[in-house]
RNA sequence: GCGCCCGUAGCUCAGUCGGAUAGAGCAUCAGCCUUCUAAGCUGAGGGUCGCUGGUUCGAUUCCAGCCGGGCGCACCA
């Protein structure tokens, strides 16, 4: 586990003392410890805390306020490294360090730069993340967009802690929809060519089926007019497929997301993998024939009953597709499968797992991570949408209203698992009540310091160029410990698939920076700069307006801290697939 | 009926090996303020962590049952 390397320092020192009260036969240790710390939530419980002495009581048979006290004694070098050592009541271990020992993160941050947080967990395991993989029916609307922030924040989550990740796009071209995708568009098709026909049962209604039948007679004219109507609603279809997965490419792109591949159901059909692949569970006695059509024996895996595969009519089910394409994954030798889906398909997922082990896999060898409904608001109020008169929010309109930035940070807020309310009029506000802007903004303001003192000609120093010893305001130091926090927690939004723990984090650090901020000065100020240094030590006479007095050195090693603060938040930004601006 | 997810401050939500007096933002209230980047800053109030039991030194966290909300239970995708 990747804690930081503050916390890897103390966890070795910690261990450290343990060993040393083992040779001394104070302590049995059996086998040794995890070293568990934890930020403690009051200050006076000082920087880090460790529960170890009170796992270790029971194995010890002795009272955990004892066991911290002799780790305490143990500690080689304790004042070295620690400031204070306290004990609290059951056998908290609660340590302050020495503030110098927290300025090793600002020259980790410096010479990770952009790794920073970054770890080789994931030892080039490969993995696939399928995503967004909406079936070329009609425009992405915000469900998928928030589909897509999740599935490309994993990705790079995923890389980020040392994964191989690729990243796929299953297309369903095949089936029912597709058939259904066919006629609609021919009947607008006629209908625009003047002909009164009958709009299909269950047609895509939405009026971007007349902008396809459109486009098609813009291509075509009325040469669809003189084809079988099978022909015809073929060239339907291929025309509306074409455009259709242009049009979802197209929005992706402008989300800024691209997939490495693009898998497409039908060649599965049309290669005959599909075949294959069930005459060789047949072979293994995992497919049966019952009531004319033949089952998946999933059962045998955990599923609640047995799937069909094929149907009495002797197409094959979705399913059927499925099972030869996880195949295929799995073939393609990834080490971890994972799914992006909507929440409504949640039923799913022991089918799909019982896939995995047909194939003789850990069923966790494929995670799905579900995505739930998105709730569009304006200033507090729903926005209303029909799914079935075809009247629904499309991701271009919302990225055109908010940018993607917004929709991205605003997807990824919440725990994908959970409804989100996701207010339009907020995600467009310059406000710190917008949380984009406010994370955003932290950034922004920083290069814009960095700027101006730039341009005031003084010194921007990298934290081993500054005195950072001058950093021992509290406020400078809850700073640095929330960077230190960094690596844990993108590495606990890895393994856990849950981005919006990142998205929280850099709401927190934010938070610091800001009233940071407002509360101190960093250059010092421009009229005394023009006049007499000594006005800088004067009492103020304004009491409540004093502007704080900054030293050249102080100036340096505060600009060295928001310098690791910005590339902090741009990691952080960059691992969510938000843009970090300079400038708002 | 069965299965999965959710239930934490007025609102939206964090809180995953069980830890200390349960946190954040918004909203509300009270003061202050006009800046190195600016759309503010500081503080306060606000809670039976759905309910009931169990496990134990300790439960928002684990287990069981109930209540409430969402979703799923297709030879649709």
């Amino acid at each position: 586990m990747a804690q930081g390397v503050v916390q890897d320092r103390i966890a070795q020192v910690l261990t450290e003392s343990l060993r040393f009260a083992q040779q001394r036969g104070i302590l049995k240790l059996e086998q040794m410890p995890v070293i568990n710390l934890e930020a403690p939530k009051r200050p006076e419980w000082g920087d880090v805390s460790c529960t170890v002495a009170m796992s270790l009581s029971a194995s010890e048979r002795r009272p955990p306020f004892e066991i911290a006290q002799i780790i305490a004694e143990h500690i080689h070098e304790r004042d070295r490294v620690f400031s204070r050592v306290d004990i609290a009541r059951p056998g908290f271990l609660n340590l302050t360090l020495k503030p110098a020992l927290w300025m090793e993160v600002l020259r980790h941050v410096e010479t990770q730069r952009d790794e920073y947080g970054h770890s080789h967990l994931g030892q080039g395991r490969r993995v696939l993340v399928e995503y967004v993989s909406a079936n070329p029916t009609g425009p992405l609307h915000v469900g998928h967009g928030r589909g897509a922030a999740v599935g490309q924040a994993l990705v790079r989550l995923l890389r980020a802690t040392g994964h191989e990740v690729a990243s796929e796009y299953y297309i369903n071209d095949a089936g029912r929809q597709m058939k259904l995708l066919g006629v609609s568009v021919l009947a607008r098709y006629l209908e625009s060519c003047g002909q009164t026909v009958p709009f299909p049962e269950d047609g895509y209604q939405g009026e971007y089926i007349r902008a396809v039948a459109a486009r098609a007679k813009a291509e075509q004219g009325t040469e669809l007019l003189s084809l079988s109507s099978n022909d015809a609603e073929q060239r339907s279809r291929e025309f509306a497929y074409r455009e259709l997965l242009a049009l979802i490419r197209q929005d992706l792109d402008t989300f800024g997301i691209t997939f490495e591949s693009w898998f497409s159901e039908a060649s599965l059909l049309s290669s005959g993998a599909v075949e294959e692949v069930l005459k060789e569970l047949e072979s293994r006695d995992l497919l049966f024939n019952q009531d004319g059509a033949q089952w998946f024996r999933s059962s045998a895996y955990g599923d609640e009953k047995d799937r069909v595969v094929r149907k009495q009519e002797g197409e094959y089910t979705y399913l059927a597709s499925d099972i030869a394409y996880h195949r295929d994954k799995l073939r393609r030798g990834f080490d971890l499968l994972v799914d992006v889906w909507g929440a409504d398909h949640h039923g799913y997922i022991p089918r799909m797992q019982a896939v995995v082990q047909a194939y003789g896999y850990p069923k966790d060898r494929l995670r799905v991570v579900l995505v739930q409904m998105v709730n569009l608001l304006r200033g507090g109020r729903k926005v209303e949408m029909s799914k079935r008169a075809g009247e629904f929010i499309t991701l271009r309109e919302v990225m055109d209203e908010v940018g993607a930035d917004a929709a991205k940070f605003f997807f990824l807020m919440r725990d994908s698992n959970t409804h989100l309310d996701f207010d339009l009029e907020l995600a467009k506000q310059q406000s710190q009540e917008n949380p984009v802007y406010y994370v955003q903004y932290a950034h922004a303001r920083i290069a814009s310091l960095l700027r101006v003192a730039a341009s005031r000609g003084i010194a921007c120093p990298l934290p081993t160029q500054a005195d950072l010893a001058l950093l021992v305001d509290p406020d400078e130091l809850a700073i640095i410990r929330k960077l230190s926090m960094f690596p844990v927690v993108l590495e606990a939004s890895a393994v856990e698939l849950e981005p919006h723990r990142m998205a929280y984090y850099l709401r927190e650090l934010a938070g610091l920076v800001h009233p940071f901020y407002n509360k101190h000065r960093i250059l010092p100020p421009v009229a005394d700069a023009d006049t007499t240094p000594a006005a800088l030590n004067d009492p103020p006479l304004s009491t409540s307006r004093a502007p704080e007095a900054v030293p050249p050195g102080l100036t340096g090693a505060r600009l060295a801290l928001m310098w690791a603060v910005q590339q902090v938040v741009r990691n952080g930004l960059t691992v969510l697939g938000v843009s970090a601006p300079d400038q708002m």
